[in-house]
DNA sequence: ACTTAACCAACTAAAATAGTCAATTATCCT
DNA sequence: AGGATAATTGACTATTTTAGTTGGTTAAGT
């Protein structure tokens, strides 16, 4: 899993899709100026988290972009996979030949912290992140009390 | 943190340095050919490698580059900090200013995943990295045992 | 019909990654 | 001392990824 500005412009759109979901749905537009991401890159976003069935897009007037399920089902980590495909992070592909000695000895470094940042990213949701926000407004204003996530948030 | 290609050259480098080191420097033509990584690509990042103390150079015929420390006290964190410079994962910078909802959630979101991964390299040496091939290469031949890194190795 | 907004494709611009080239400097060896 | 080695440095090019632009088509609402 690759960590890039990428997955985290698509984390930020579909947190801004869900605190302004009300009865309509949202448009591009709107996240676009809100966010201040560019329209046309959003729509090659959600052209994917589309295709990973993440959101549903309605056209016509009075149409946008909705979730397909209910954001505590929602991972960070599926928003993160729809948008960048899938890379070899090794060189010997599948086929582990050892014959240069360390290649995979990191090949078994990156896959074995692939999946370490695959679980704990799995585990939060856009449901959490809510739920965070909502904390903190109650408790403290912006910026005296920032919470980290040392460990994975709590949610059902 | 980032995880990005580059990341990864350094490490495969550096591990093929530990591997490799004898009584003499390893240059860097050796690790070139070996993980067929360009030799100018390299100088680049054992460049960073060396300001950030991690290798010392060694100029001159039989020189090359060795390790600060020894291999249990140098990080997998440190190599990857040390080749990609560092950026502010946010918008708002240090700011925080949360007149954009979802601004500083993604902050929080993104710190606390860079340092739950800082803590995760953090722990993961190049030491463990070797005891791990070694083990390996005892137990098993490559391919039929790959062994990931579940949890962080025990190390010491 | 007309407007809205998703959807789509090709194209451009900027940035990061990767690699090239050429020169300099320190060190060793003969 | 002089030549070979290999780090060190800097500027430059190529490729890939990321980000943004343009100009459409399609579906749905008014």
């Amino acid at each position: 899993m690759r960590l890039t500005t990428k997955g985290r412009y698509a984390v930020t759109a579909m947190l801004d899709l869900v605190l302004h979901s009300q009865t309509t749905p949202v448009t591009l537009t709107e996240i676009a100026t809100r966010q201040t991401i560019s329209l046309s890159y959003l729509e090659q976003l959600f052209s994917r988290l589309r295709k990973a069935d993440l959101v549903k897009g309605v056209r016509g007037p009075g149409g946008g972009y909705r979730l397909r399920q209910t954001p505590d089902l929602i991972s960070i980590a599926s928003i993160i996979e729809a948008v960048n495909e899938p890379i070899d992070s090794t060189k010997c592909g599948g086929e582990e030949n050892c014959q240069h000695d360390s290649v995979c000895l990191t090949h078994d470094l990156w896959s074995g912290l692939s999946e370490h940042i695959q679980a704990y990213l799995s585990k939060i949701t856009l449901a959490d992140l809510i739920a965070q926000r909502d904390e903190r407004r109650n408790n403290a204003k912006c910026g005296e009390a920032i919470i980290h996530f040392d460990k994975p948030l709590k949610y059902g």
